[in-house]
DNA sequence: CGGGCACTTGAATCATCTCAAGGTTTGTGG
DNA sequence: CCACAAACCTTGAGATGATTCAAGTGCCCG
């Protein structure tokens, strides 16, 4: 009786169309009426909150899943139970796609914060990839563009510093912002010190010795997990310029 | 005159309806009616020899290659010069997949010993891809692997030490020969310790020392390049155990 | 045979980690 | 609304694993 209610709603509301997120999502690309076609696979489930699992490691790949509102975490874990981050992932961003190989997912995702998500199931979707090439390109895209992308990070990993990590760190976190419309300047980390730590291959407690030095320097201001970047050139050069971002705004 | 003779003669003896690495490769899972198409999209380009590059960083993307013998490493460049190498591939492994969403490469390629490819036009890979389903699934399993196979490499360079690093390259690499059909207990490596070095994120003579120490650990006989896996449960359980092959032979 | 390159080993240094204590914010129940 | 606990963050001091610098060996190729 509710239910249908409570799921029409906002699937009227967030139809890929109206979208603001349709141009870093999997429709970029796409004509109105395979926007359609791909809008009537989507599924919208409920929202989930703070620390509620979107799946785990090892379940059967049903979904692959865009990020509409809020952020993730995904994350492998280790059999001595320890988990290390393998990314963050804001609006726009699919999760899953590792596990398409494999017809299981291979990390675990969880929310950050207050987060909803668009599930498209995977064989639908490739169904319908295999009859709309743009589609089928834009998936490609999406693929290889995640590739080059985790592969930055291994850059990130093989032989920089705890400054150089975190720097990097947050001017690409400033300019996903940016892309989302959101100021690149001033911001609000969704995780917390030890997940940054975590993901960046240090602890916790140089994570937080860093944020100091970095506010020390002047490149910026910290007060928990607002960020002001002060000086976007300052932080650059201490990431060391190997983060051009010839785009992004100062909005 | 003598062009003709050269192209076909090894174009002929390596159709991927014959080759032994199909089933690591594009073609498996497709028909040979399939697989006869993709073959005629195939180049067999002369063999590279030690150090010359397949392609540069910042190419314009025309082809993607799979590796036929020998192996390659992938590496991106800093400004400041140095390389950080990204990978390295066997033979059936795909090479230019990050570059495809942005239509150039995005890193360099150079074999490390003498080493041929297939060369598969991209614009016309996708072009079958769009037709074939098999085909384009199979595009998407490998991709989805390659994913993952980096998000492992995340893991490696996350927490571990060089004990941890080292001994977890050594099983990927052995297992990696043991699918090829080659020995998983005896094999060359193909790059130098400052290779092995970089790509763990460690320094060669952290590399140097760390052989060292598996061989006195009886772990290991180490003799130059070549590498005998004497003791393969202690060098998992050096590797943190993060590495479970189930499958590979000790052929 | 000689020169160069790849590798090994040692000793000192340094960045990050570990351990430990203290502070601040947030949420909860009285 | 306050008191308290839990979670999160900061800072310090000492330990440690990897790096750097330096010297030396062995192998390959001309």
């Amino acid at each position: 009786m509710q239910k249908t209610k409570l799921i029409d709603f906002p699937a009227i509301k967030t139809a890929c169309s109206r979208c603001s997120l349709q141009q870093l999502c999997l429709p970029q690309g796409l004509n109105s009426a395979d926007m359609e076609r791909l809008d009537q696979l989507v599924k919208r489930p409920r929202p989930l909150h703070r620390g509620e699992y979107l799946f785990c490691q090892g379940d059967r790949l049903k979904s692959l899943y865009a990020v509409r509102s809020g952020s993730f975490k995904t994350y492998s874990l280790g059999e001595d139970g320890n988990e290390k981050i393998l990314g963050f992932h804001l609006p726009g961003e699919l999760l899953g796609l590792a596990g398409l190989g494999h017809g299981e997912y291979r990390a675990a995702a969880s929310a950050l914060e207050t987060a909803s998500v668009c599930a498209v199931p995977f064989d639908r979707l490739q169904d319908l990839a295999d009859h709309l090439p743009s589609l089928n390109h834009q998936l490609h895209k999406i693929m290889s563009q995640r590739i080059s992308r985790d592969q930055e990070v291994l850059l990130l990993l093989g032989d920089k510093s705890a400054q150089e990590r975190l720097a990097t760190f947050l001017l690409n976190i400033s300019s996903r912002f940016a892309e989302r419309g959101f100021s690149a300047r001033e911001f609000n980390l969704s995780m917390s010190r030890q997940d940054i730590a975590n993901y960046l291959g240090l602890t916790l407690e140089t994570i937080s010795r860093t944020f100091s030095h970095l506010q020390k320097d002047g490149a910026l201001e910290v007060d928990r997990r607002l960020i002001r970047i002060v000086d976007r050139e300052c932080l650059a050069n201490i990431a060391g310029a190997c983060f051009t971002d010839a785009s992004s705004a100062t909005h």
